[in-house]
Order: C-alpha cells, then sequence, then structure tokens
DNA sequence: TCCTTTATTGTACTAATTGTATCATTGTCA
DNA sequence: TGACAATGATACAATTAGTACAATAAAGGA
C-alpha cells in the first residue's frame, strides 16, 4: 500500500461535482502546506475507497491536476505532488532550489567526463531549443483559437 | 561478491520507470568511459538492493542492455559490458547523451518556473563554482607534493 | 583427479499494484 | 423529452514484485 493518508471532507449535496471538491481540497492542501512536494498521493482506487465513490472519479480528479501540473500521475507506480515551489516562497529558496538543481546537474556532466566549455555550450543550444519550440506551440494554440 | 561499484541516482518520481533510469545511465556511463568494455557489472540481486529495488527491475534493464548489445549476461556468471564496443559508441553518441542530459535538466527548471535568463545564469554561476574549488584542490595538492 | 554438494547468478512465468480508455447509466435542467 | 454533465462499470496497459528454476562456478571430500 502506498500514498499518503490524504482527509478529504466530500459534500455530496454542494452542487459541486466530486472530481471538482478533490481537485480544490488537494490543491488547498498544498497550498498550505499540509501535502508537499514530492509526497505521494493515495492510489484512485484507494482514495476512492476511503471517500465512497468510484475510482474513475479520483482519476478524473487527478488527471485535471495532472494537466494543471499539480501532480504527476504516472501508469503503474502512482501520483506525486509535483517539485514545483508554490508561487509564495521567499526569492531566496527559490534560488536555492534552482542552485542545487544545476549543481546537481553539472556535477553529474562532470563526472561523465564533460568539460566546462561542452557543457555551458549545450546548455546555450538546449534553450535555444527549447525556446522555438514553445514559440512554436504558442503560435500553433493562437492558430487553433482563430479558426 | 563481483561485479564493480557502480554508482547511479534514481529518481522514484521523475516519471520515468527505475528500469529505463538504469539503462540509460549505464548507457551514458559507458559512452563515457567511466565503465569500460570488459567490466562486470553489479548482479542483478546486489543492484537491486542497492537501489532498494526489486531485482527483476534490474533484470529487466540488464535484458534490454544485452539485446542492445551493449551488455552481455551469462546466467550463472555474470553481466559484462560487450567486448567489442558497438560501432556507435563515438563522438556522436558521447554528444548525444550530454543533450538528453541538458535537456532533462532544462526542461525540470522551465517546469520549476524559472526563466531562461535565470537558468543560464544560473549554470554561468555554478560553473565557475566548481571551477574555482577544482583549482583549489589542485593547488592545494600541488602544495601538498612540495613539502 | 573427479565427483558431489552448495552457493551464486541470471531467467521465466506469474501475480499484484497502479493509472488509462471507453462506454453505459443516471440525474438535472431547459 | 432531449441534451449534457457527472458518475459508474469494465476491460486494458504499464510497472514492479514474488516464486521457482536453470546454468555456472566454487568448495570439499573420496
Amino acid at each position: 500500500m502506498t500514498g499518503k493518508k490524504l482527509t478529504l471532507q466530500l459534500d455530496f449535496h454542494s452542487g459541486l461535482p466530486i472530481y471538482t471538491q478533490i481537485v480544490n481540497q488537494i490543491q488547498s492542501q498544498l497550498v498550505n502546506g499540509i501535502l508537499k512536494p514530492g509526497d505521494q498521493l493515495p492510489t484512485v482506487r484507494a482514495l476512492a475507497l476511503e471517500l465512497r465513490v468510484n475510482f474513475n472519479t479520483v482519476a478524473r480528479a487527478y488527471r485535471i491536476l495532472d494537466e494543471a501540473r499539480i501532480i504527476s500521475t504516472q501508469q503503474g507506480r502512482g501520483t506525486y505532488i509535483t517539485e514545483i515551489p508554490p508561487p509564495e516562497i521567499s526569492e531566496k529558496l527559490r534560488r536555492e532550489s534552482l542552485a542545487s538543481l544545476t549543481q546537481r546537474f553539472i556535477s553529474e556532466a562532470f563526472r561523465l567526463g564533460f568539460s566546462e566549455r561542452e557543457v555551458s555550450q549545450m546548455v546555450r543550444d538546449s534553450l535555444k531549443l527549447v525556446l522555438s519550440r514553445v514559440e512554436a506551440s504558442r503560435k500553433e494554440a493562437a492558430d487553433n483559437d482563430s479558426k
């Protein structure tokens, strides 16, 4: 059995869809620090059992949260809160998380024998590539909107 | 006990299956000379114990590498890096492994909400930091030699 | 030396756990 | 009553774990 215990209060007569209530409450627990990045959520079946709803309803909520990049669901593995630092964290913490991410990357690259020059060149190239892809998908979305 | 010590970094909620991460990292260590033809890898059980995964997960990774002719697994003997390095192990592959490492880093940073500017600045800073540390330890070694 | 036994190692097959996809059912509201 | 949204049922796919087995090597004794 996996996944953190999750205490949710559903109101079956509120008019709000169950999956919306699940989405909202997970989101608010994340904002309030009850859930933290990296936490594993209950499985769709376990949470469904506890809430006495169909597991597809939980799956739907999880899918919405996944599309919002709030959680990451992985078939056969489980679902996890993503590591995105909440927007309200301090700039200092934010920088630290980028610094540690970067240091992991660089030390791995060095361990693999790449030089400073190779690493910085590859970072430049990759950034360029990613940005051009972002640009392209933004354009595509605009096209879809206009048609 | 057999098999070279193997340093692998697993991320259990990266979305990538464990066996894929094992495959990728062994491949990149080979391409970059950390593993050499003829080296014996840890046994499926030993590596599994160290990584805290089921040994079948390691076996699956080894099977994939075996099918790619990168390693040779022999029942009752162990697992070895193939003596004849596949012809495609070349500068090209080496560059590709850096590219994929870099892309993982960048997409993670973007997912965390950092901008291109922040990422490239942090890479510059971190590289500088690492290089200065390398320099310092080289100097210290030289001092020790001379005394 | 040669045979037997035991330990080590990878393999095969199966089961369990987890999320996904699709369609059916239900309920509400215009 | 027809349309649509919400929920449920069922079958499926991906990942990992459990168990038994086969091949090889190493150890030990006749």
